[in-house]
RNA sequence: AGGGGCAUCGCCAAGCGGUAAGGUAACGGACUCUGACUCCGUCAUUCGUAGGUUCGAAUCCUACUGCCCCCGCCA
């Protein structure tokens, strides 16, 4: 049995310290996003975060949303979210909402009134925010801060009736003024709002802050780490406080740490930034293939395999940094690799005609559907007198080292026979539109032919059976940043998508939308799911395969 | 009156005082009915910098430097 080295980091290193030392027996994690938006690959490294780490123990991992805002979230999300979680392979135990928790978390608070620990401010936003001083200079207390217990208590539960109006008070935990921290220059708990919440309509007017909800929902359901980003470094302080404050917390308590999120070179997954371009129609919905949301992946042709072994290959560390995309699409090659059927098909095509072939004939010729795994089985490929080819793969003039097609050459056609080109038919611009080439019978796929080799393999399609397809290129949605500081919206790629009219080999009338092939030579190509297959055939490019092949620098 | 973090190969990232894993990228070469895949080889005498401790330091100490986060009644 050889001992497999196992990769760890930093989270899973405390998580083995405290199991080992006793702190605790069991791992529990909760995936909890805000219902405000679609998911993107960004929350898939979260979500594996959490669940690989829950499954790696033997643990369990929540799915909660976050709503403690109904200002901001929207009941839409809430299915998409699941949606793609489950599409990501991944199920959670508990389905939970932190609005669930609403009369708990009013409890909790009057508790920490009780214990002198928060109290009613009227000061208006500004006041606090004055009062709560800068990054250099300490704050000063509220003129409200050490009203009575019995005044808080009264003043609360008059803001939870309705007694006052929005921004009028707030409670606020009562820390430290002069914290080095500010996250604890007491921090607001709880702040009125006249707003209707997806699950509890109008029962609350109150709603609590993040930080102090938080801490509470996690504790609430028994999730033992409390896995987040970066920028929640500084809440760790008021999460801790929060339930070191509770009795029924006292004992044992989840423990929150922090990694760093993912960044993606050439990829911006601010909710913000997608939106405008979804509201600029620069793209055409969440779901559009350029996108980093989990939708527009899937639309892409991108499996959620792929993401995930994405994710456990970029690791995770506190070290800010931005991941190279030719990583995540070495992930997606290699997932669909043996996955994919291979089939051929020509985005930009070029006419051939092969003129010793028989006018009229047609033969069946057998292609295997993936040469790496014989099981998935071979389809008849029509073969004919005139077929496309790649225009790429025919040069007027080759550079050095081409081996495709250009006069005197001859080049194998994938499954089919060797072919000579002998002659070019060009139009009054002088675009070759057409080239003529002769066929050599012994050749034939499958027939052993060894007499002479050739060092050009090409594809192509039948003509008169071919499928007419649209094929839509993409690139990356923003452009490099050259320099630094460009806004987004002005590093938007104008060619992120190139539409192509081309042709697919007569087999992809059966294909099913979402179906992702490999064109052979080219890349990996998924049916698009917006429009019938039967009726528009369309394909989006996931992937191009890698090359090696580099025409000459020109200049 | 500031506090909290982070710095190891082009990009990620292991490493936890015993002499720099792995992935990706790149570059050679083999193979090839995909210039793909696969396979083989190359790719950090060095871990932000400068000192110190030690037989021995990426790992410990000190001082610098650079970058990120924090002054929402957002999360």
């Amino acid at each position: 049995m050889t001992e497999e080295k196992k990769v760890s980091n930093f989270i899973w290193d405390i998580i083995d310290e405290e199991l080992a030392e006793g702190v605790r027996s069991s791992v529990y994690t909760r995936f909890p996003p805000e219902p405000n938006g679609y998911l993107h690959i960004g929350h898939a490294k979260a979500i594996y975060i959490n669940f690989a780490t829950a499954e790696r123990y033997g643990g369990k991992t929540n799915l909660r949303f976050d709503d403690t805002n109904p200002t901001k979230e929207d009941e839409e999300y809430v299915d998409s979210i699941q949606q793609d979680i489950h599409w990501l392979g991944y199920e959670w135990d508990k389905l939970c909402f932190g609005s669930d928790y609403f009369g708990q978390t009013y409890r909790y608070a009057v508790e920490l009134i009780q214990k002198g620990l928060a109290y009613v401010d009227e000061l208006s936003a500004e006041e606090i925010k004055e009062y709560r001083g800068t990054l250099t200079t300490p704050g000063k207390p509220s003129p409200y801060r050490n009203r009575s217990i019995e005044e808080n208590l009264r003043l609360f539960r008059e803001m939870k009736e309705g007694r006052y109006q929005e921004e009028e008070m707030v409670l606020r935990a009562k820390i430290d003024m002069e914290s080095p921290n500010i996250v604890l220059r007491d921090p607001v708990l709880y702040r009125i709002l006249y707003a209707s919440h997806h699950r509890t309509g109008d029962e609350w007017c109150i709603y609590p802050m993040y930080d102090f909800a938080h801490p509470l929902q996690d504790a609430i359901e028994g999730v033992t780490f409390s896995l987040c980003s970066l920028e929640f470094e500084n809440n760790r302080a008021i999460y801790d406080w929060v339930l070191d404050n509770l009795d029924d917390f006292a004992v044992t308590r989840p423990r929150q740490i922090e990694f760093a999120r993912l960044n993606l070179e050439n990829t911006v997954m601010s909710k913000r930034f997608l939106k405008n371009l979804i509201d600029n129609g620069v793209v055409d919905g969440w779901d559009d293939p350029r996108l980093p949301t989990l939708c527009g992946l899937r639309r892409r042709g991108v499996t959620p395999q792929a993401i995930v072994n994405f994710c456990e290959a970029i690791g995770i560390s506190k070290a800010n940094s931005e991941v190279e995309y030719a990583l995540f699409e070495h992930m997606v090659r290699d997932d669909l690799k043996m996955k994919a059927k291979r089939v051929m098909a020509v985005i930009d095509p070029l006419k051939v005609v092969i003129t010793n072939y028989p006018e009229g004939k047609v033969e069946y010729l057998p292609v295997s559907n993936n040469q790496d795994d014989e099981t998935m089985g071979s389809r008849q490929v029509p073969f004919g007198r005139e077929i496309y080819i790649e225009r790429e793969d025919f040069m007027e003039v080759p550079p050095p080292k081409y081996h495709r097609l250009y006069l005197g050459n001859e080049v194998r056609l994938i499954g089919a026979y060797f072919i000579r080109c002998n002659e070019m038919v060009k139009d009054e611009s002088g675009r070759v539109i057409e080239i003529r080439c002769t066929y050599d019978e012994k050749t034939k796929a499958g027939s052993g032919f060894k007499e002479r080799k050739v060092k050009g393999t090409i594809h192509w399609v039948h003509a008169p059976s071919a499928l007419s397809c649209k094929i839509n290129l993409y690139e990356p949605i923003l452009l490099d940043d050259e320099g630094d500081g460009k806004d987004y919206m002005d590093r938007i790629n104008p060619d992120s998508l190139k539409i192509m009219d081309g042709f697919c080999e007569e087999s992809l009338k059966e294909a099913e939308a979402g179906e992702v092939f490999q064109f052979m030579r080219n890349g990996y190509f998924a049916v698009d799911s917006h429009n019938d297959p039967k009726e528009n055939l369309t394909f989006n490019r996931t992937v191009l395969l890698k090359s090696s092949f580099k025409l000459p620098q020109k200049g």
